[in-house]
DNA sequence: CGCTAGATGGGAATGATTTTCAGATCAATG
DNA sequence: CATTGATCTGAAAATCATTCCCATCTAGCG
């Protein structure tokens, strides 16, 4: 639409740790972050649509995975299979409940994990030990309603 | 084929545990049993037509799934998203170190884990708290001898 | 032996993700 | 500015695991 000033005060440093900075990178990006939560490439791809910015699918899919290569997104997999991310602001490596109802996320507390899956890469003899760990239920608001509304 | 004795000592009490017993049932669990490790449907499904036992993939599909569901399978998903089945002896509940390379597992001591899950459970007024542990990693023999083929 | 709810198979349908590739854009350079 | 090689973009086609459909079988039960 309109040519950046030179220099701007982006506050989008993280556009430029994935290769050359692009309009629809910024953008994708822009929206990314403010998600806060897990979504998949779809659910942004059709955000992205109706907020008037229309970017291809593939710009999205290839954004997202460049931002989880660079390690700046976490990235699961929801029951069906389907990968969510998630922007990760700092340097931390997290994991979250995260409701599946809503999709509501929560970081939680992970230290033990984290101590016993060095101490199996330790003592494992495998090497380059990566682990996944996913939490996940309904949360207070859903398991409420859900409550009201069947009987069992 | 031929008829089996009535009250065989079938080592397949499973198969009666997912509905009505088949013959096509009884063929995939028996394999899947023999597998010992995490197999996809479609490799069983192989498996089985080299061994002259040709059973619908949508057959076993149905049936590791229904093993899934009545607990006596555990389910993983590989790197690239692919569901990955385990058929479980016992009753308890495992995780598993799975190589990247040639699929090896080996089971590991998750107490912690489950320790710090249900420590988490109790404390997040989230309800119907599950989890998913994966570690992935190299095994020892496929990590030799990619040290042995490349240089890095 | 007959009946019927449940099971089978295989081909088509799904749906997420990836690839392709002909332009459009970019950053740098002269 | 104009040029240019490197990168990026996106529409459409390709992949590929998994599911769906449904005409056809069969276990289980009188
Ligand atoms: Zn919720
Ligand atoms: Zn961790
Ligand atoms: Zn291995
Ligand atoms: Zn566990």
């Amino acid at each position: 639409m309109e040519r950046n000033r030179p220099a701007a005060p982006t506050p989008l440093a993280d556009v430029t740790l994935i290769g050359r900075h692009t309009q629809q990178r910024a953008v994708v990006v822009k929206a990314f972050i403010r998600a806060e939560g897990f979504v998949g490439a779809q659910a942004l791809h059709n955000r992205l649509a109706a907020d008037g910015s229309p970017v291809g699918l593939s710009t999205v899919y290839r954004t997202l995975t460049a931002l989880a290569d660079a390690g700046r997104a976490d990235m699961v997999r929801d029951t069906s299979g389907e990968r969510l991310f998630r922007y990760r602001p700092g340097p931390d490596h997290r994991h979250y409940l995260l409701c599946t109802e809503c999709g509501l996320s929560r970081p939680v507390d992970s230290g033990p994990v984290e101590d016993w899956a060095d101490t199996i890469a330790r003592t494992s003899g495998f090497a380059n030990v990566r682990h996944t760990v996913e939490l996940s239920e309904v949360c207070p608001d859903c398991g409420r309603q859900r409550a009201t509304a069947e009987h069992r």
